[in-house]
RNA sequence: GGGCCCGUGGCUCAGGUGGUAGAGCGCACGGCUGAUAACCGUGAGGUCCUGGGUUCGAAUCCCAGCGGGCCCA
């Protein structure tokens, strides 16, 4: 085995292929860990995507930030725990499934389907997109344990969901209560807040007069309580008005009626031009409607306190619509959540309806009417409107109210509603009877488990997650619905008793039937189950099943098989690390550490990297509708699954949301191409040479400067690399990356040694050159590992295995590792300076268009800065050979220049007037520098004209500096650099070979000829040219790898078999050359 | 309405403990080229979202607003 030419360029496709195939036959990955097993634990949780399709950009970020830090663990000497993890129940996939199926209503699933099949069909549904998205991960090159992931509907995870349900019963934390509860009327289940999306939606928005018992004010006994709200069909439920006890309340007149309402929107509600006092809202002048001027069409008669409100009783408006409604008595309470941002302070309140209604409800003892069902239709109790859908039953409603006379005004409003998260259904609020784990109680525990966890970046848990933490309200766990974790709850139909099971085995021991097989955790079989109770009746279990977020919450145990399995929990609880991105705040990193603190009073996790949202090039959240979504796979197709990861790790800080632009993928294949690049050309002068740096001995090399120099850097750049890596901070190690291949590697260092390759002998400083970088390629390539996984295993496979066969399998079973010691600061900073000087040059022969390849004779560095001097003496080799001079001269000031005296017009205008011209002639024979002097020690300068003598002063003199002719200067950051373009015999004759040079590498490129391949050359020129380039053949011949260099006389177009005729022109030079092959 | 984050050349982003605004891409021009669909040089392009404040000095710190994202009410 030896080092192998590589490919010319870089197919990320078919590496990417042959890695993977690598990576499966030799059992890479579990091998990889076997060998670490017994290392420091590193523990990781995956939170569980869910299985409803294939994976988006924003999954594969998510699974890509996971696999770079868990490669970069592994490799630093970590056993790491990475299972992979699915979710797998709830509505989202019982909506497909109900779509698949046909189904319009939930009704339908037990009438027509059968839960059973209904329940089948879910599962199938969810292991076929597991297995699809399983392969599109691992087509990113994502290791995780897929053969072995914890799947939420597997029984045994579902178990230990059962157990925490049974802790947070032990602990009276599990309560059923009325409550009223976010609902969706077309999946007939109660929501859970994180399950609600807020969108903008039209809504009437009506203001209504409820009739007052006992007229105070008003004498004709039109007297109202003034009521908004934006959902009529609430209004059949309204049991009371809550005003704020602290307001003032205006009793209103307008026209002959009065209205109670808060004094404070008086104003807006009749005084603004969309008055609704019948006046024309288009009209023209402001000052003409009712709200301005003197003549108000409302007078306030009489205003008192809120609380002076209270226990006023008033009509129902709808009480012939709903019977049921004339039984109540409905009366004016006081409410401090009572506000005056809008409406008019008089506040609807249906217990049935709303949260803060049934709180209210709740302390003054309303009946909690609710004559809405489950679907969102009324019921009996809603009289007139049985039947009708909620939201449909809106205008009927609005209608029989402006029949009635009581509706004061009727707009249609946009403001922020909730919907279901999956069917987009306008929720509604509904009292019903729901299953709660009492969250509230344990806050505190929560806030101070929460300042255990560091958080990257650290205000996302300081601030955002702690914030949403604080405002936590009681989570409403059970579900109307099918595919999920049944509640693991039995009650006695006859006591009340209940009993909630922690395990199966328990469920099988406390069972009446004694032969449960098959899958009877999940419904419906679960159902069937009765246990007995003690007071002889029977336990059946509470139908519902549990909200999907218990489902993930308690994957930290879950996944272990806690507490039915203690061992590896023992291992690997509480995780290390876990990453997901920012909604999750409310999601999972929510769930578990809920679930955690009610199971085992300990928050899951430690660290937490919460990271950002992929969006489009326009920074708009990718969707389907607005047909912007990027996959995956079409990047994959287009750049490879390295150049995705690498560019998904490098455009952005992790945390941020990141914007997908197509041409920013440009840059990365361009990275990685030069990358590639650098790698074809160490291996093609390495398998040349058959180099194998373990054949080499120290004394076998000799390390120049810049040797020195690369290793630094890649050093530098490993230690910045393995900070940032650690740290989470995965943006910095790639822009390290990026610019070290480029700027360091690429574009610097193999431009440096590309003399030294060129050598045919066996040569210590060659070796040198070679030994350093493979040095550094084998360094670079392994910090890549962990983020490029396959371009890395591929050029490993080759540099390093292919020259040292004891090498470990794979890339990934390296250890990480650089050498500190060899990091040089100072000689890095040098560098720079060169650099700079080189760059100086390059722009000073720009300007005197004094061409690269001619040499000069020297440069004088001139600085201030001792460092910037001292780094052009010892890069001296450095400079001299890129900035192509035979010596480099340094100086604290410039010792050639010429100083020119001239006549200070301002001065001796006025005082010599025609004399002026003569002295300006006699100024510019004498030398500058001499006449400082002479002023330096005299004072004065005496010229001598050809008639007189003239005396001047200091300030009749002016100067300029000019530039020996052949001089050029440019500036450079720490100071000028000033190049001799003098052209001498010698500097002619060595600018003649580098043309000549060129040329022929030029013929030989045309003629495609490897680069090792010998040739012969034949010139055909002016015996001037032949004499000026003559003492350079030896150095010609070499270059080119030329056996001969024959000046002859050519033919025109002589182009015989094997060889190759061309005509050049070198500055006035025509000539002829023939290149045969060797 | 509240919480958190973001706003810097045409585009993507650095800089952020206050001290002359940077890079890459793109554009224009010139140059170089036997590893490199590479590279080098020059140029155009910025009210650092707006307005106030602190300060000798603010992209940076403070306050208010505007715009965007996520989460909530």
């Amino acid at each position: 085995m030896a080092i192998q030419e590589a490919k010319k360029s870089y197919q990320s496709k078919l590496i990417e292929e042959t890695v993977q195939s690598f990576w499966e036959d030799r059992d890479i990955y579990q091998r990889t860990n076997e060998l670490r097993a017994e290392m420091p634990k590193y523990s990781f949780l995956d939170g569980p995507p869910y299985c409803s399709g294939r994976i988006h950009l924003g999954t594969a970020w998510n699974k890509i930030i996971k696999d770079t830090h868990l490669r970069f663990k592994s490799m630093s000497g970590f056993s790491i725990r990475r299972q992979a993890g699915w979710d797998t129940h709830g509505l989202p996939i019982e909506h497909k499934v109900e779509g698949l199926l046909g189904l319009t209503s939930k009704k339908q699933i037990e009438t027509e389907i059968g839960i059973e099949n209904f329940i089948n069909q879910c599962r199938d549904f969810a292991i076929e997109n597991k297995a699809v998205m399983t392969e599109q991960f691992q087509k990113l090159g994502v290791w995780m344990d897929w053969d072995n992931p914890y799947v939420t509907f597997d029984p045994k995870y579902m178990e230990s969901c059962w157990w925490t349900l049974k802790r947070a019963n032990e602990k009276d934390l599990l309560v059923n209560d009325l409550r009223v509860i976010t609902w969706c009327p077309r999946c007939e289940t109660a929501l859970a807040m994180a399950e609600i999306d807020y969108e903008n939606k039209d809504d009437p928005s009506i203001f209504v007069k409820f009739p007052v018992m006992d007229p105070e004010v008003a004498e004709n006994g039109k007297e109202y309580v003034l009521v908004w709200t934006t959902t009529p069909w609430t209004l059949p439920a309204n049991m009371a008005v809550c005003v704020h006890p602290d307001f003032d309340y205006a009793y209103v007149k307008v026209d002959d009626e009065v209205y109670i309402m808060a004094e404070a929107l008086v104003d807006q509600l009749f005084g603004s031009s969309d008055c609704g006092c019948g006046h024309d809202e288009t009209a023209d002048s402001e000052g003409d409607c009712c709200g301005e001027g003197e003549e108000k069409p409302y007078e306030i008669l009489k205003i008192v306190k809120g609380s002076g409100l209270e226990g006023k009783e008033y009509l129902h408006p709808l009480t012939d619509e709903i019977p049921q409604q004339k039984e109540f008595t409905h009366q004016i309470l006081p409410g401090e959540h009572v506000t005056l941002t809008e409406g008019t302070g008089c506040v609807h309140t249906a217990p049935g309806h709303g949260p803060d209604d049934f709180e209210i409800g709740k302390e003054y003892g309303l009946p909690i009417f609710c004559p809405v069902d489950e679907a969102g239709l009324f019921k009996e109790e809603a009289g007139k409107y049985v039947g009708e859908f909620v939201k449909e039953a809106d205008p009927y409603i609005i209608a029989d109210l402006d029949t009635h006379g009581l509706l004061l005004k009727s707009e249609i409003i946009n403001h922020r509603y909730g919907f279901c998260w999956r069917c987009k259904t306008p929720i509604i609020y509904l009292a019903t009877q729901q299953w709660f784990l009492k969250v509230t109680q344990i806050k505190d525990q929560m806030l101070s488990e929460l300042d255990k966890v560091q958080w990257v970046p650290s205000w996302a848990g300081e601030s955002r997650f702690r914030n949403w933490v604080e405002n936590a309200r009681d989570w409403t766990i059970s579900r109307q619905r099918y595919w999920g974790i049944p509640i693991p709850i039995w009650s006695c139909e006859e006591c009340g008793q209940i009993t909630v099971v922690g395990s199966v085995a328990e469920l099988k021991e406390l069972a009446l039937e004694d032969t449960l097989e098959g899958d009877f955790i999940h419904r419906p079989h679960v159902d069937e189950i009765i246990i007995p109770c003690k007071c002889g009746g029977n336990m059946h279990r509470t139908p519902d099943v549990l909200d999907v977020w218990i489902d993930s919450g308690v994957a930290g145990w879950a996944a272990l098989h806690y507490p039915q399995e203690k061992e590896l929990f023992k291992e690997w609880f509480p995780y290390d690390f876990i990453t997901e991105g920012h909604d999750q705040t409310r999601g999972w990193f929510y769930s578990q550490l809920g679930t955690g603190v009610i199971a085992l009073d300990h928050t899951p996790y430690q660290k937490v990297l919460m990271h950002g949202f992929t969006l489009d090039d326009e920074g708009r959240k990718m969707s389907k509708s607005l047909g912007n979504v990027v996959e995956p796979e079409e990047v994959i197709a287009q750049y490879g699954a390295d150049i995705l990861r690498f560019y998904l790790l490098w455009a952005n800080k992790p945390w941020e949301d990141l914007k997908f632009v197509w041409d920013e993928l440009k840059n990365v294949n361009k990275m990685f191409n030069i990358l590639w690049n650098v790698y074809v050309f160490s291996t093609t002068y390495m398998s040349l040479d058959n180099f194998n740096p373990y054949d080499h001995a120290e004394e076998d090399l000799k390390l120049r400067e810049e040797d020195l120099w690369i290793l630094s850097r890649i050093n530098s750049v490993a230690q910045e690399v393995t900070e940032s890596l650690d740290e989470l901070y995965f943006h910095k190690a790639t822009r390290s990356i990026n610019d070290f291949i480029l700027e360091d590697l690429s574009r610097w260092y193999i431009r440096l040694i590309r003399g030294r390759t060129w050598v045919e002998k066996e040569d210590p400083d060659k070796l040198g050159a070679y030994h350093t970088l493979y040095t550094v390629l084998e360094l670079l390539i392994r910090l890549m590992a962990p983020i490029a996984p396959h371009i890395t295993e591929d050029i490993y496979q080759n540099l390093v295995r292919g020259a040292w066969p004891k090498a470990p399998e794979s890339i990934h079973m390296m250890d990480w590792g650089y050498h500190p010691e060899l990091i040089q600061k100072d000689l890095e900073a040098q560098m720079d300076v060169a650099r700079e000087i080189i760059e100086a040059c390059a722009r000073a022969r720009d300007v005197a268009r004094y061409k690269l390849r001619w040499p000069v004779t020297e440069i004088v560095v001139v600085s201030e800065d001792e460092k910037s001097l001292e780094a052009a003496l010892s890069l001296k080799k450095v400079l001299m050979e890129q900035a192509n001079t035979k010596e480099v001269l340094t100086a604290t000031e410039f010792p050639n220049l010429k100083v020119m005296a001239g006549p200070n017009m301002k001065t001796l205008g006025p005082k010599l007037r025609q004399d002026v011209p003569a002295v300006a002639k006699e100024l510019e024979k004498m030398d500058g520098q001499d006449i400082r002097n002479t002023f330096a020690q005299e004072g004065v300068l005496m010229v001598e004209l050809a008639d007189k003598t003239v005396e001047l002063a200091p300030e009749d003199v002016v100067y300029e500096t000019e530039l020996p002719e052949d001089v050029v200067s440019a500036e450079f950051d720490g100071g000028s650099v000033f190049v001799n373009t003098q052209l001498t015999d010698e500097i002619l004759s060595e600018a003649m070979a580098r043309e000549l040079i060129r040329r022929i590498q030029d013929m030989r490129k045309d003629m495609d000829l490897d680069v090792e391949a010998h040739i012969q050359v034949e010139v055909d020129c002016s015996s001037d040219f032949q004499e000026m380039v003559t003492p350079q053949l030896d150095f010609i011949k070499h270059e080119v790898r030329s056996e001969s260099l024959a000046f002859v006389a050519l033919a025109e177009d002589q182009q015989n078999e094997g060889q190759y005729y061309k005509e050049w022109k070198i500055e006035d030079e025509n000539l002829k050359l023939v290149i045969n092959k060797a």
